[in-house]
DNA sequence: ATGTAC
């Protein structure tokens, strides 16, 4: 049985609009998918619509339960009088995808022994296991969290720093996030120098680095030239987030936002849904908090990608070039500014933006195409490059941000062999997807059987019109963080 | 997600 009672939706092709008692939400995804989804989601959009003052929530098709919020979700607050909420943002902060481009050719790695070669030179400069001690530290931290990008020392920015050209290894947005630095004096030791070690490595769960030959669509062919992508071409597919800072920040933002609660008697069915007015001192002390995290998380992903292009350089020479496409969060909040709608504080988690040709947001290189739209697929199968749509203004230009689970990852490991896993991999053919993990054992709960068809929400995200497909990404080798 | 939890 539901709590939240009956529902009723309207469905104008790939858009259902779900009226719940608390209230209203858009659901973009193909019918049939629609009709598949957990009931708990809907239940988990009513706790939500409970917060006070909501000008809109949105589900991406690979929506699926978190804790207080579901994966998938965009939540909006007009900017002057919202809402924050730790628990919309996600647990993780600043978690994304990075992809960077290289000149090589799908051709140049058929050979199987040379994947496994490739492999072990990431594995040999990248840091794995969340014990090791990381291999940058000449870093300063308290600059990283500060700065971002821009508080790293020189020699970890290999190409020259031109924020205007789209090659530099620096250019991302996210390149810096400023807040009142004050709240860093609050962090403990413990969390400084965990997060020290843990710069560039890419934790467990569903973070990789992934090596994948890029195949274009026709339809978008003009756009992949323009971001110089081509038919063959490998590009490094990397995600992961914000380690044990972003934890810290999650962890103690939300222990002392349920305690503001407590005392200004806001509150949902969910006591697991923390949220406080950004107006109040500690919504403001988690915006600065989570800000920190952002840039943590985006100079960790750069050093992975540091590391990697090392790797690439050891097999394939000093003129093997890695050029950045585009670094793309998937799970923060801050505000934007909407056409006819003003100024508003933007949710997203496990939500990625797209923003079409010419919004004003875009940065410069990307101006007239819209930017590059990172999305993976799970282990083993396709992740995707898009490009936003105009009429994804509708859901504030989210779109999904990967396949999305269709099993916990007990019921993963319960239910899916190790041969299964290894079939998927096409281990043993020449094809193999090379991974680093010794035993697949270990990280089974990441097959594909636990996760939806990465083909199904793309083709809904592009039937709801919010984005299309530049290039499709298939993977030639993985390597996944050790627990 | 997170050197994990009442």
């Amino acid at each position: 049985m539901n709590n939240v009672g009956n529902f009723s939706n309207m469905t104008e092709g790939y858009r259902h609009q779900v009226k719940l008692p608390a209230g209203e939400l858009t659901v973009y995804a193909a019918q049939q998918l629609f009709s598949s989804l957990d009931y708990k989601v809907f239940e988990m959009a009513n706790n939500n619509l409970q917060i006070p003052d909501i000008s809109y929530m949105g589900y991406t098709p690979d929506v699926h339960v978190g804790v207080g919020t579901c994966i998938g979700t965009t939540v909006v607050w007009e900017a002057q009088s919202g809402y924050v909420s730790p628990s919309i943002v996600g647990s993780d902060i600043g978690c994304g995808m990075r992809v960077h481009l290289t000149n090589l050719h799908k051709d140049d790695l058929k050979d199987l022994k040379l994947r496994r070669k490739l492999v072990k030179a990431i594995e040999k400069v990248l840091p794995m296991e969340a014990s090791q001690r990381g291999h940058f530290s000449d870093i300063r931290l308290e600059h990283i969290v500060k700065k971002g990008l821009h508080g790293l020392p020189k020699k970890y920015i290999p190409d020259s720093y031109t924020p205007k050209k789209s090659t530099s290894l620096t250019h991302v947005e996210s390149s810096k996030f400023t807040y009142d630095e004050n709240v860093l004096n609050l962090v403990p030791d413990m969390t400084w120098h965990r997060s020290h070690r843990q710069l560039g490595t890419l934790g467990g769960g569903n973070h990789f680095a992934e090596i994948q030959a890029i195949e274009i669509a026709e339809e978008n062919r003009e756009v992949a030239e323009a971001w110089g992508l081509y038919d063959g071409q490998i590009a490094v597919m990397i995600h992961s987030g914000s380690r044990a800072w972003g934890g810290y920040v999650s962890q103690t933002s939300s222990t002392a936002i349920a305690k503001v609660m407590q005392r200004l008697g806001l509150g949902t069915s969910d006591p697991r849904l923390v949220f406080a007015p950004l107006e109040h001192a500690e919504g403001r002390h988690y915006v600065n908090m989570m800000y920190s995290a952002l840039n943590y998380a985006v100079v960790n992903r750069h050093l992975i990608a540091y590391a990697i292009r090392e790797a690439f350089r050891d097999v394939f020479g000093s003129k093997c070039e890695f050029r950045t496409l585009y670094d793309l969060m998937h799970n923060y909040a801050w505000e934007e500014s909407h056409a006819e709608r003003g100024s508003v504080f933007v949710h997203r988690k496990g939500a990625t933006r797209a923003l079409p040709a010419g919004h004003q947001d875009n940065p410069k290189p990307y101006m007239a195409t819209g930017h590059p739209a990172l999305i993976p697929g799970s282990m083993g199968t396709a992740s995707f490059i898009m490009v936003g749509q105009p009429e994804g203004s509708d859901n504030y230009y989210s779109i999904c941000h990967g396949a999305g689970r269709v099993r916990s990852r007990t019921a993963t490991k319960r239910l899916v062999t190790v041969e299964d896993f290894a079939t998927a991999l096409g281990v043993g053919t020449a094809d193999e997807i090379v991974v680093n993990q010794r035993s697949l054992e270990s990280i089974i709960d990441e097959s594909p059987q636990a996760y939806k068809n990465v083909d199904e929400i793309i083709d809904s995200v592009t039937g709801a019109g919010l984005a299309q497909v530049v290039a499709k990404c298939k993977p030639l080798a993985a390597v996944k963080g050790a627990k």
